[in-house]
RNA sequence: GGCCCCGUUGUGUAGCGGCCUAGCACGCCGCCCUCUCAAGGCGGUAGCGCGGGUUCGAAUCCCGUCGGGGCUACCA
């Protein structure tokens, strides 16, 4: 370790031991997990990793109106998927139990009891429209637009008057008469003057907890030391850490505040925030696109985030040795597709050919080019075609096009624009001379295919290569651009190569 | 409107006062290789938002300004 990482590691540890160190990803089961929402979890775990501590695994389904049992079960899946491994969670459990905060009801109304009784939260009867009415005219009035703190200090005949109006009151969080100031990890210090701090709701009129609350008091409860999370959270952090500085004077948690660490945006055209309902958002879209979890990862560490020496691939253990969140970036960072691509690509031309193959097979049967059962033959096929393809890749979902040919039971599909362009009048002397010379080709390897078309086509019809390899190219893989060519009829094999031919001499017209 | 955050080529970043005539990667352009497309190799394009300071010296420090973003719910 360096010595930047060593005198960083003093700030941002404090004094939590390395193995001490907890965190948490506590993502909202709303809609498809989300790359931003990701990339969180992820550095999330790098930072665990990185010291040894432990990466809790949290829900937050406070939202019964939104919050979903599919979400819920996507993201498991969406965390499997990636490998992003977590010590304690809804699905393994853990000493703090449980880690849906929809089964900690009890929790939170104990938590709000007793800050209601020691005078940190009081109740509110304003009703929704007052408030609209009033944050107006303070916006107008050039001043702050929260909350006024209008029933901070009613008497007993206001109260009863309210309740005999039949108002339900909400519960509000008591802000102290002071500034706030804490470091953030990535920003460094952050003060919001009291005049800036608003006394917000915790508790529904209706009973029902709110995010405000059960996430400070899940992180305290649960020991969680550092908040790592997006930058959208930066301006609530304030009264946070007031909610968390009474949940320890009234005794109901205890140890230090946890720090913060507000990660940049990620963006996507026009800078804007990428937002739950940008498609180009969904980490389900890579997926069925064929990202590999490596590639994915790696790319979505590159967001915010360098490893350094010019490097830019790099494994999740690596990453998690190096990973400083001191030298995360603070400026947003904007998702850049063809990048994700590349990188990508990389890692996917580091795979060993047989896992490539395996990985292929499951985008190949959603395509239809393999079916459900794959026969071993195909399997082998598939194998041997792999190394054609495998710098040929960006993303898995390309193997359908490049190899549906090789699978294609009879005839290949026809790229029209390929056929409009290379299978022309002047392809059929090109297309007779191959097929009568390979169908003499009797070794039927690459070499001996090679050497057959090249004679045939290069010496004796003086084709340039191009022009002469062209137009056997569609007529047996139906495309322009396809795998090596000799590769590729060797694998065909000779019968299949041979009746593609034929067919395509049909369609020229022979 | 108010508060907060941010500002290095098109994009992601390196840079933490002299090593910077600003490096790397993606993209884009060209060349090489070549049966197509890739991969690979070589070369090119483009940047410190602006203005003041501080300093012998600033992309790096300070101030201002402009620009961008986030938040501003009885959502999370």
């Amino acid at each position: 370790m360096t010595d930047g990482a060593g005198s960083s590691d003093a700030f941002v540890l404090g004094d939590v031991a390395p193995a001490d160190v907890r965190v948490r990803y506590s993502p909202s089961p709303t809609g498809n997990p989300h790359v931003g929402v990701i990339r969180t979890a992820l550095y999330n775990s790098a930072f665990a990793r990185h010291y040894g501590g432990t990466f809790v695994f949290r829900i937050e389904d406070t939202d019964a109106a939104r919050d979903s049992e599919e979400s819920y079960e996507a993201m498991l899946d969406a965390l499997r998927w990636l490998g992003l491994h977590w010590d304690e969670g809804p699905d393994i459990g853990g000493p703090y139990a449980p880690y849906r905060q929809s089964l900690r009801h009890d929790i939170y109304a104990a938590a709000a009891s007793r800050l209601t009784e020691t005078g940190h939260a009081y109740h509110c009867y304003c009703t929704p429209e007052e408030l609209d009415e009033r944050r107006e005219a303070a916006r107008a009035a050039g001043r702050p637009s929260g909350y006024d703190g209008k029933c901070r200090t009613l008497t007993a005949e206001q109260v009863a008057a309210y309740q005999d109006e039949g108002r339900q009151p909400v519960l509000r969080l008591r802000m102290p008469d002071q500034d706030v100031t804490f470091v953030d990890l990535i920003r460094g210090e952050i003060t919001v003057d009291r005049f800036n701090l608003f006394d917000y709701v915790i508790v529904r009129a209706n009973g029902q907890p709110l995010y405000p609350l059960v996430n400070p008091v899940d992180d305290a409860l649960m020991g969680i030391t550092h908040v790592l999370r997006g930058e959208d959270l930066l301006s609530s952090t304030p009264r946070q850490l007031v909610l968390h500085q009474a949940l320890r004077d009234i005794g109901f948690a205890s140890g230090p505040l946890p720090r913060f660490g507000h990660l940049p945006l990620v963006t996507g055209e026009g800078n804007r925030k990428l937002s739950k309902r940008d498609p180009e958002s969904s980490l389900q879209l890579y997926r069925d696109r064929g990202f590999l979890p490596e590639g994915l990862l790696n790319y979505l560490a590159l967001l915010g985030w360098s490893i350094g020496d010019d490097r830019e691939v790099f494994s999740m253990d690596e990453m998690a040795a190096a990973f400083d969140v001191t030298r995360v970036n603070s400026a947003a960072a904007r998702f850049d597709l063809k990048k994700a691509e590349a990188i990508n690509g990389v890692w996917l031309r580091r795979l060993a050919p047989d896992d490539l193959a395996q990985r292929m097979a499951p985008y190949l049967q959603a395509a239809g080019v393999l079916p459900a059962e794959v026969p071993a033959e195909s399997m082998d096929l598939l194998r041997a075609a792999t190394p054609l393809v495998q710098e040929r890749m960006t993303v898995l979902a390309e193997a359908v096009g490049m190899l549906g040919f090789l699978f294609a039971p009879g005839a290949v599909a026809f790229d029209e624009d390929a056929v409009a362009k290379v299978l022309t009048e002047d392809a059929r002397p090109v297309l007779r001379a191959a097929r009568e010379r390979l169908a003499a080709d009797e070794k039927w390897t690459t070499e001996s295919i090679e050497a057959t078309l090249r004679s045939a086509l290069v010496d004796e019809l003086g084709l340039k290569p191009k022009h002469a390899f062209g137009p056997v190219r569609v007529a047996v893989t139906g495309r322009r651009v396809s795998p090596p060519l000799f590769e590729s009829l060797e694998l065909l094999g000779r019968e299949r190569t041979l009746t593609r031919l034929d067919a395509a001499l049909a369609r020229v017209g022979s």
